[in-house]
DNA sequence: AATATATTTCTTGTCGACACATAAAATACA
DNA sequence: TGTATTTTATGTGTCGACAAGAAATATATT
């Protein structure tokens, strides 16, 4: 399972390795395996370990894990390992809601303090997660949807939000993903229309529509993600017949 | 001025630090000092001072300071000293969006989803409070204030809000620190008689009057930091005359 | 004298090693 | 056979040391 991952991402031979960069590479590295599941969560994360496959010493790899701990993707166990995040489902609820909530408050500030530069810098990922629609590119859907939402939220300009949207988004993408076998072929086309309205709001600074779409494009979410949850426990449940 | 203050926090004697006290009093003890303004915004931070005065070795400190950071509390300038966060009077505008949403959000939770047991513990944080009036403890007020609240935060019990929340109010805990000598001897009873209208309505789970409670409670604040600000501008603007 | 270059200094980023704490394994005991 | 205790093993928490990078100082050059 592990097999393969050891080594792929070690610095190629003769590279020089600027001051610094270490951290930032395991931390992005680790980031990207742990939000793409490719590390599961729960599973436990050796220090050791990783420092032979980056070939870093210990103590890199120590604060990017510190850095993921901080991000709440990871999960530090006192004098034992530290295991990826386990995806919580009795938090669910609390997550539907703020999520729900930064939906509105980014989507609104964005209608209010957006330039027009931010405009076509959102109306480029919206071409992008189109182009991933039509390719039927998943994987790409779910991550240039992260990057579409988050670019709205910098458009709000409130740090404050920021940080904790793109939180949400990396843990929906999470959930997502650990759904994404039962994707359809029709949700992708609501949130890409859904997506074009919430863009049209914004350029036209109408806050009260923005808010109203981006807590419609939240229900959205949630009901797919809970629709399933439901379709898991369906299969699970065959069990007890 | 920080001549005093090395060597204060060594270590007893004999004493033996527990595995993994290290990094929990040195970000403990720092956060602290920086929440009260003991050390000023935008001051450096060196590792090896710190090193010496907590009496540990340098690994500990960086994994506080990177904490820290991650609190918003501390900058880090790559390959140079890490400063203490200035306070910036440019994102205040941001800050009290985001102060008076989570107020108003994590009061409505409470009032939804709040205990018997954690509104004996809100009680408790509101006589802490006024007593800290009655004896005119400017630093004890700040800092329960801020326990009564997250506290409220609490008993809405959605992680992500509590996280947030803590945030912000460490944030005006530095602003109040900051402006503390205006304080005048009325505002805190107004405080005081709102605290006690919110525990009641959270107490009565009446939500609508919690969120009424909570908006009202944020635009003080809100009010008094910029009349500070406004007051301090004006001491400044003699100069120009 | 002023600018450019070399040197020094100082702090961070990284390393390898060691000691401690916890879990798992092995043993003793009822 | 099941439970309590000791032993081992594995991985973390901490340390001291070294090297790289940037600012500050000194030196050289026009």
């Amino acid at each position: 399972m592990d097999a393969d991952s050891k080594g792929n991402a070690v610095e190629a031979a003769g590279a020089k390795p600027r001051r610094g960069h270490g951290v930032s590479t395991a931390y992005d590295t680790l980031k990207q395996e742990i939000l793409e599941l490719k590390l599961r969560p729960g599973s436990p994360v050796d220090e050791t370990e990783l420092s032979t496959r980056f070939g870093m010493s210990r103590t890199p790899i120590r604060e990017a894990l510190i850095k993921l701990a901080n991000d709440g993707l990871v999960v530090t166990l006192p004098n034992r390992s530290t295991i990826v995040a386990p995806l919580d489902f009795l938090e669910l609820p609390s997550f539907y809601d703020a999520l729900t909530l930064m939906y509105r408050v980014t989507t609104r500030l964005a209608a209010q303090n957006r330039t027009d530069a931010e405009v076509v810098r959102i109306r480029k990922f919206q071409t992008d997660y189109a182009e991933a629609v039509a390719a039927k590119d998943v994987s790409r859907m779910i991550e240039v949807n992260r990057h579409f939402h988050s670019m709205i939220a910098r458009a709000g300009k409130n740090r404050y939000y920021i940080e904790l949207f793109d939180r949400l988004l990396d843990e929906g993408r999470r959930l997502l993903r650990f759904y994404y076998s039962s994707f359809n072929d029709e949700l992708p086309q609501v949130y890409l229309d859904e997506h074009e309205k919430m863009v049209c709001a914004i350029e036209a600074r109408d806050v009260e529509t923005a808010d109203r779409i981006a807590k419609q494009h939240a229900d959205q979410i949630v009901r797919q993600i809970q629709s399933y949850i439901v379709d898991d426990r369906r299969l699970n449940g065959d069990i007890a017949f």
